[in-house]
DNA sequence: ATGGGTGCAAAGTGTTTGCAACCGT
DNA sequence: ACGGTTGCAAACACTTTGCACCCAT
């Protein structure tokens, strides 16, 4: 029940916030604007203003429900974090966001942060891509 | 003589460019956001406007002679393109942006893009990190 | 009941653009 | 002289915030 995943974190269960939360869980694609998860509430007919949605959406990231990303083009997309670390590919002519993990440029990275004398925080590799010539769908 | 460079790139040599351009090589830093350039054109008593500084990075971006990036933070930050491609650590307490190379992160990028049937346009890889515990400056 | 949560409108930020004057060629 | 370039102010897009009311506990 997502009512659990709210008390959980710490944030009252609110008819905006499970409203939201659930859009997140069924999104697909999984990564959304927050405009996105407007729109689909004012299709629903709910009455929640898009100032909650980043209220929202903040302090989800606050509590480590969602995951942002600040990818090109002024938008942030959000993701709920399923426990799966991974980067970002995106389609520069569709848009379209593909998921991808690799051991080894994780290794090389935190190899990298540890000669220069560092410890990394976080990290946003994306890769901005276009289908290959002839490449099939 | 940077008249040649703007020349080169098909761009009017202008006043405004000639100074964003000179403040662009002697930057040190070497990234910097738009209002760092416009903080230093005041301190020197030239009248240009932010929205000028603003055209011009973009033209010379357009131009290749500079890189724009968006870490985290809202502001865009440019770097004169020396030609050899990097990607940057940013030291979340000071702010310090470091630069590194991976031929090896380069590689597993394309054959992971490759894997995928897609060719990559361009690639953003930033780690933004935190002093190890008792690393030496 | 009480303190956090919400909608709305207004304010913020960083960046872009319309326009008349201006300047490089 | 011409057409690109500039400064200024206004417009923009996205996000945040102030405030009075509302609702989960």
């Amino acid at each position: 029940m997502e009512s659990q995943e709210l008390r959980k974190v710490g944030l009252k269960v609110t008819h905006p916030r499970m409203r939201i939360l659930d859009i997140l869980e069924r999104a697909s694609p999984r990564h959304v604007t927050a405009e996105d998860i407007y729109r689909q509430l004012i299709e629903h007919d709910e009455d929640i203003g898009l100032a909650t949605v980043y209220r929202v959406l903040t302090q989800f990231e606050a509590a480590g429900l969602v995951l942002k990303h600040n990818f090109e083009g002024g938008q942030a997309v959000f993701e709920l974090d399923r426990g799966h670390h991974h980067d970002h590919m995106v389609d520069l002519d569709s848009g379209k966001v593909i998921e991808f993990t690799s051991e080894e440029i994780e290794r090389l990275q935190h190899e990298i942060a540890e000669r220069h004398g560092y410890v990394i925080e976080e990290h946003s590799l994306v890769l901005y891509v276009r289908r290959k010539r002839g490449a099939a769908s």
